[in-house]
Parts: C-alpha cells; structure tokens; sequence
DNA sequence: AAATTTCTGATTTACGTACATCAAAAATTC
DNA sequence: GAATTTTTGATGTACGTAAATCAGAAATTT
C-alpha cells in the first residue's frame, strides 16, 4: 500500500498534527521538526490523495465558461464539451456553467465577467474580444483573486492567466504549406474568406498562410481577402463573386467560421484546393464529397478539459504544466475523419 | 451540494442501510422499497461520489503493460507514457506494470501473460503478436476473468476485451492519399519501407496504401515493398539500393519503425516525398529538415490511457464508451508541430 | 529561575461511501 | 395464530486527509 500520514508521522518521530501542519503550510512547527518531516514524505515517497483530500476538503470550483451565443458551429461544440465534462467531473467537485453572450460584442462580455466576479465564482474561461474594456474587465477578476483563462481568442496583455487554444499562426502556415503541396505548379491565384479582419485570430491565421505562400518557390497570388462576417449568406455571395471574376481560381483558404456559405457556394465543384477550419458536421460533409480538401482543427474537447484543469490549478496555487496545456492543431483529410460525429477523451 | 445518500434516505423514507443495499445491488430488498429509493435517487439525480467511494473501497487495480523491448522509439514512448500516467493514476488506485519482452516473440509474450495471470491482476495490455499461441494465452486470460486489450497490434478472433490503437487500413490510405496530393503529377514509381509482412498493423497499412495509390487518376507504380525488420543498418542499405538502382524514384512511404536507416539513407535528399510513421525524435528532426514531408502519427499518450479506462471499466464490470476511447490518426507536416519534444493530456 | 512565547502531541469530527453485524419489523408459510 | 422467512433499521468501523481544539512540552525572553 502507498504511504499515508501516519506512516510519515512514524518515520518522523512526530505526531499526525505536525504533519499535517507541514503538508499544508500551517504555522508554528519549528525548522528542524519541518525538516524531518519532509525527509520522511521524500524516503516514503509520499504523495497526497487528491480524493481523500478533496474529500476533507468538500471545496468545490464552481467555474464559469462565457461563450458567444449563435449557431457557430465550432462555439456550439464547445459548449457541448462543456456540458459532457461538468458530467464527468462533477465527482471532481467542479461545477461548470455555461453563459452565452452575443458573439464580439465587448460589452456584454464585460458584463458577464462582471457578473461572475459578483458570484465569487473559483474561475472564468472566455472566448476574448479584442477590446480595451475587456482587458479591463479580465484585470478586474484577476485583483479579486479570480483566475482567468482566455480560450480560442487570446487577449494578450490584459492579465488572463492562461491562453487555451491553437498557435493560429502556425495554423496558418500550416494551411499555406497544405495549399502549396496540393496545388503543386498547377497555377491560378488562391482566395482567402475570413470572417473579420478585426478579429485577432483571423489577423494571425491570415498573416502565417500569406507568409507561407509568399515563401513558396511556385509565386502564387492571393487575392484580397473575403470578409464574410461568418454569416452565411453574405459568405455566399462573396464567394460566388470570387468564382465568377476569377476563373483561374486555383483554392480557397477558409480561415473562419463561414463554411456553410462557402459549401453551399462551390455547389459541387471538386476542381478547387479547398482548405477549412474547424471539424463540424458541414465541413465534415463536404470533405467526404471532396468539396474540402483538408480540415484544419483545434479539438475543443482538449480545449475544454484543459482550460478546467488550468482554472483549477490556478484555484489551488499549484503550477500549470505548460506542456501538458499545449493544443494540438489537428489536419484532417477523408481519409482520416474520425468516426463518430464528435468524440473526446476524459481522462 | 449535491445530493449524497443521506439525502436518498431521507426522501425515499428508509434507512441508509436499504439505500446502500439498492446501490449496490445487494440482496435483500423488496421490490416496492427498491422501486422507491429508485425514484429518490432520480429524482434527486444523485451520483455516486467516485472518490468517495474508492477511497471507501479501498480497492486497488494493478494493470500490466506487455511491451516489446529494444530501441523501437515508438514502444518506448509508450513505455514512457505509461510511466507518466502511473504517475498520476496513483490517486485513481491504479498500480501500473511494464513488463519488457523481446519484440516479435510469440513464446515470450505467451509467457508474460500466464506471469500476469499467475499474479492475479486486474488487468493486461499487450501488443499483440499474430500467433495462434498468443491467442491462447489471451484466451487463458478471459477464462480468469481478467479483462485484456490489445495495444497498437490487434489479434482479434482471440477473446481480447478490446483493442486500442488506429485503424491501420485507414493509416495506409491517408499515407496513400497524402503521397498523391504531393506528388501531383510528377512522374516516378514509390516505395514502401515495412517492417515484416508477418506483422498485421503493417499488412494492412500497406493495404490501404496499395489500395488508394491504386484509385488515383494518375497512375503510379509501386516498387516491391522492402523489408527492413525495423532494424536501422538493413533499413539503410535496402532504402539506399532502392535509390541507387531507381534514379526517378518520386516518392517513399514508410509504414514501420526503420525510421533512422530512412533518414540516413536519404541524406540530405529534400526532393523526394517522403511519409512516415510515429512522430519520435527522429522522425521530428527530418520533418524539420524536410527530409521527411509528413508523418503519421497516433498519440502514444491518448492510448496508455485509454487502454487504462478500458481495463478498469471490464474490472468494474462497467461499460465502455466505444466513441470515447478511438485512436485517432495524427498528421504533422512541419508546420503544425506540436512545440514539445513530447506531450499528454491527462484528463 | 520565572514568565512568556513558540512548538508539538493527542484527540476529535468531518467528508461520502462501502460493508458488516445484529436486532426488529414485516411479510410469508404452515 | 404460531413459526418461519424475508426485509428493513440502527449502528459502527473503515478509507485517507483536513481542520480544529486544548493540553503539555520545549524553547525563548525577561
């Protein structure tokens, strides 16, 4: 069996409370006796149970995940994550809920994490928008004491604790770089259809797919970029237009969450290199019918589960594993789509 | 707070020892009072606390990793991973076990097994080798009622639990599919470096691969595959006779581990396309220097555990979640690399 | 050396569940 | 209706840790 406190009490030469007065920096125990009683925890190996402890404890973290509202494929999914893991780790004494805000809007971000700093919640996570009264905001929970991760969209500077989400300029590299292969010396411009520009990891997403093929031994134009709003209708026509005026078009770099439109725009044409974001059931779709060629992916399960543990490790005043914390950029291709329609990994 | 069994007591109006015995399934209640605590425990929507009630238990699990030995950068991942999550599954009462044998020998994995038999525990992961007398010995397991999976290599027909690792056809065709995306129309033949033909995984990786190259509009030849027995030394030689003796040569798929013999083989030759198998260090390095064009990968870390839940839920009698626990198939160009020279996500 | 402060020990309760025992009550059989 | 069986209640202990109290010991100051 593992060591417990009362064998370090023993191999100490000290009672059960010193020990427990060292184990959680509790006041008045004397250097040497200290220093006896971590030589025992090291020689046992002595490592606490976390569900004991918790047990003891009867803490529980009640966190807070503000998404932007709407049927954004990719924020739904996320919620949905939310929801499957608040399952799973309620025996974690985790107690997770979800507010919907509209999407980019500022204000009604700044008054949800007001909201939830009034609670006294042990955490927020927070698809940021790229605004100065929401770095306010984020600097407000964090003097009250509140740990603050930003997800998907960082806001740099504002003082979150921690980014959950992708390295979207290497997303777009990576996007640039898959273009590049696909096409191979086949010419003809490539178009990009953003969602906007004002949002920072569209900009970043952008930035590394135009350094990439700017670095391309093939030159290769790209035309301006198609701002669709991730609205569907206007994504749409915009690209419709781009079909139209451009009949040399040689691939699209879809950077944001307008695939619906975009699908619904190349009807079915499978002549083009198509590169998405985001695996939901309509890039799915269209990577089966060849529509899409490849679907860059930030797996939001990983997102979600890391982003809870970061908040509780924060909670606690332990470190964050920055390792461990680090979400991969997943490429898919039809030949290899996962299965279900969605899946996930607890542990 | 959530609602324990107390409160199940007091709303259904019987004694926490009848609660208890409908819990867990103990005889001695009539049917109307087991309907009726029923009905508490739902209408309360009570979960059992885990912790709670393992710690109660007090049960522990010891596990056993069968893994091949040698230098296989891959295996020893896995041997790594397995480690890190006995590391952390100390507190979910898991005692984990890697038991080395030499790799490919039916005799010695067949000995491993009955050892983990003879030894009563709770559960064995093994990378299967494709002999009737393997199948055997798993099926000397099942007759003890000790739950087995299969790791990375499957045995199916051999009364394992369950198998965790990728679909290796699906590997074989995205390898296939990638290879033809890259080469585009380029002229020449490719090759494939295996391990052995004896092995199943890369049967029928080749498979999938044979079978996609095979689909593609252009059409391509594939030289006969080299057998490279995953050793570095004969790699080298089989892939640089390749090169000598096919001067057009466009393209190398290699579906086993004899990674480092590819790379030194091909030097500093960035002008072939070049997919290969498990992301390690080497493989890393050539993907960097553009070597290698992409790899596959599956996540050594996502299967350890995996294979952890799945063997705790058979020895709990608990079902498995068959969409949670699939293996997905990672791709790495060098542009989506994950940052770390390894990682995980304990969840 | 006495008074004070600082440590340490002993003990208890609690967390939520598992599991065992024994007595009491209810249902069943004869 | 008595005897028997089945069902239920009451109670206690255990798991490993947290947290609190209070008394006593050791160190420090005066």
């Amino acid at each position: 069996m593992r060591p417990t406190v009362h064998d370090i009490a023993d191999t100490a030469g000290v009672s059960l409370a010193t020990v427990d007065r060292v184990l959680n920096d509790r006041p008045g125990v004397r250097g040497v006796t200290k220093a006896k009683v971590e030589a025992a925890i090291a020689s046992l190996g002595y490592v606490r149970d976390v569900a004991a402890a918790n047990l003891a404890k009867s803490r529980v973290y009640p966190l807070v995940f503000i998404l932007p509202a709407g049927d954004n494929p990719f924020m739904r999914g996320l919620e949905a994550e939310v929801r499957r893991a608040g399952f799973h780790s309620a025996a974690e004494r985790t107690r997770l809920s979800v507010v919907p805000v509209s999407a980019f809007d500022a204000t009604a971000l700044v008054a949800a994490i007001d909201a939830a700093i009034a609670e006294q919640v042990s955490g927020i996570a927070a698809v940021a928008v790229d605004a100065p009264e929401v770095a306010a905001a984020i600097g407000r929970a964090h003097a009250a004491g509140i740990p603050f991760v930003t997800l998907v969209s960082d806001l740099a500077n504002s003082g979150r604790d921690h980014f959950v989400g992708v390295d979207n300029v290497a997303a777009g590299r990576t996007a640039g770089s898959l273009m590049g292969r696909f096409l191979g010396n086949r010419p003809g411009p490539v178009a990009v259809l953003a969602g906007s520009m004002r949002v920072r990891d569209h900009r970043e997403r952008l930035d590394g797919f135009l350094a990439t093929i700017a670095d391309m031994p093939v030159g290769r134009a790209v035309l301006p970029v198609l701002e669709g709003q991730d609205d569907p209708g206007l994504s749409l026509s915009l690209v419709a237009g781009c079909l139209e005026s451009t009949p040399d078009l040689a691939g699209i770099y879809s950077l944001g969450a307008g695939n619906q439109g975009l699908v619904a725009a190349l009807a079915d044409r499978t002549d083009l290199c198509v590169i998405a974001h985001e695996l939901t059931a309509q890039t799915r779709a269209a990577l089966e019918t060849g529509i899409i060629d490849a679907v860059l992916n930030q797996d939001a399960g990983h997102e979600v589960r890391s982003a809870i543990r970061v908040l509780r490790a924060k909670a606690d005043g332990l470190p964050v594993i920055a390792a461990q914390e680090r979400i991969r950029l997943d490429i898919f291709i039809k030949d290899n789509l996962p299965a279900g329609p969605d899946e996930d990994d607890n542990n």
